[in-house]
DNA sequence: GCTTGCTCTGAAACGCGTTTCATACCCTAC
DNA sequence: GTAGGGTATGAAACGCGTTTCAGAGCAAGC
């Protein structure tokens, strides 16, 4: 019993094109058939079926957004700064959990195939290169981190600035034997941040020891287990590097219980300046991950509007220190 | 350059109908027409619009969530919950914050009428009961929490049978005059979580003063200015119950700056669970806020399955003692 | 007076699947 | 032998807007 343009054009005396051009406010309309089809409009309640509008005019005013966890502080905040900028444009956004599933992931992409999203903003992708290149046929993608695709937009922090930050920082504090915990050692993250470690490592001749290398470690727990294997040992590193601020919160809990004064005793700096730094005083690299997340939205809808983008795109970090350090 | 399906019709030799039949897994097909079907698709790369089928369907697999805010932990670990049932059923999410703004609620609530989302999931709504109420006359929706419109089922945390858990644990501990500090006093958490605070303290007797109670604090910041405030007082409460692990967490930490003993000196309770809460060692009472917003999705499945579900679901909470009680 | 160029309007085609209905074939049951 | 019922297929209508194209009206320019 839904209400059409075909009965408003009806109502109003007019055609279905006028009626279409008053939706679309489109100029050579005059004034009193216009006031005509609103008033039907009026009357008869009318409502648009967007997906006969979509169908015709072949876009949906839809970003697509693809993350492994919702609920992950860092892709949270992602998300929000991609929604911002989506009410700003007034775009909708559709989004996907995979867990970091590659099924998932490519059931996702389909939406891009299908014409239910016009772009597509990847929070992480663990798909091959290729896929992505296929894939970036059918519309425009940015990615937010550095994608090894060179046919899509990427926007990412500058990791192997903000591992020489948190480097330069312990060095100032006198440290010379420092230790390594990452999560994902295969994500596109991991391997720089780890590359940038081992590079700058060598660079000023630090100390190291496998043991003092960790990954995997994404939550609290973790770093709470990271922290008592690496209290074990004897010849320890006097500083870590953390990829997050949760694992690196596990580890200052965990100094705390065996009684090992922090930052004399052992020093731990962390990544993201998530809220959770603050009260228990870590020191971090505090990365825009909102500003991310809108410069990500922001590109994608550049190009959208058919305009050139540079194809990599880096955000600066800053060091944030506290107690910890 | 699209390719349709009376492309693959004309290739196959077939009408479009079959084709539609073998897209949709109907039974009547021969397995001949079948295979030439799937041939002709394989090597023209067809690929549906999707648009074209929610046109004629009449409905998109696509549910709706609106939230103030993504990256609120309470929010984000909702929409996981929400995902994770969506992935199940392979429908899309499409997600759309408000920052509690009643204009962009209402943009938002058009895509149920639009036919662009088949059911709404209010993760809040700060919409009168009445535009919920016509709201409801496009399609299902599940409430996050109690609506106050009898049109749509509701999921919600018992709020005072939580508030119960906490005071009832510090009665047990001895304390007989405690504080309270909520998020948003007008919110329906806020208005319930109030009320069976201050019902509890009738019914036991409590001590009371009104500079005791805070309103309107959401993060570590504002935790650390309700110390100061409570610190100041020279009568005042010896426990306080808080509706944010977060905001708990900054009174930690101002007590321990201000070398306030907790628990023994001054006790303190939050709510969530969330991971904070357990590097500071805050005793909170747990919500499964995962689990209600799957909860949530489920009971919108359910409706769209034309199935009756009852109007008002309630889960239970827990008491996670640590150490600042 | 005639061309040029806007303004305004509607018929018809288009975007692309799904669904209905009619038809035809085949087998089983009586 | 034939009525009944399942299987298989296609033509046409349908879902509902937008866009193209052609044409009419009207004013300004020469």
């Amino acid at each position: 019993m839904m209400t059409t343009i075909s009965e408003i054009a009806q109502k109003a005396k007019v055609s279905r094109t006028t009626v279409s051009r008053v939706l679309n406010h489109h100029p050579y309309v005059k004034a009193d058939k216009r006031d005509a089809v609103l008033q039907a409009i009026q009357e008869l309640q009318y409502v648009p079926n967007f997906n006969a509008v979509h169908l015709s005019k072949g876009r949906t005013n839809v970003l697509g957004v693809i993350v492994p966890k919702i609920d992950h502080p860092f892709f949270s905040q992602l998300i929000a700064g991609i929604g911002e900028v989506c009410n700003r444009y007034r775009y909708s956004l559709l989004l996907h959990q995979s867990n970091n599933d590659l099924n998932q992931e490519l059931h996702f992409f389909n939406q891009l195939k299908y014409k239910l999203v016009d772009g597509l903003l990847l929070g992480s992708a663990i798909s091959p290169p290729h896929v992505l290149d296929e894939l970036s046929n059918y519309g425009k993608i940015v990615c937010c981190e550095a994608s090894g695709c060179d046919k899509m937009a990427s926007v990412s922090v500058n990791h192997e600035a903000g591992i020489q930050l948190a480097l330069d920082h312990l060095r100032e504090q006198g440290h010379q034997n420092i230790g390594l915990c990452i999560g994902n050692a295969k994500s596109g993250v991991g391997i720089k941040r780890a590359q940038a470690f081992f590079q700058y490592q060598q660079n000023y001749q630090l100390g190291w020891n496998a043991s003092w290398y960790f990954d995997g470690n994404y939550t609290i727990e973790d770093g709470i287990q990271v922290a008592r294997q690496l209290f074990r040992q004897s010849h320890r590193p006097t500083a870590i590097v953390v990829g997050s601020d949760y694992v690196a919160a596990g580890i200052l809990y965990e100094a705390r219980i065996q009684g090992i004064p922090v930052p004399d005793g052992f020093a731990v700096i962390g990544f993201d300046n998530q809220p959770i730094s603050e009260v228990v005083e870590l020191s971090t690299i505090d990365q825009p991950i909102v500003e991310l997340g809108i410069m990500a939205a922001e590109l994608l809808f550049l190009q959208l509007h058919d305009q050139q983008v540079s194809s990599t795109n880096q955000l600066n970090l800053k060091l944030i220190q506290r107690k910890s350090t």
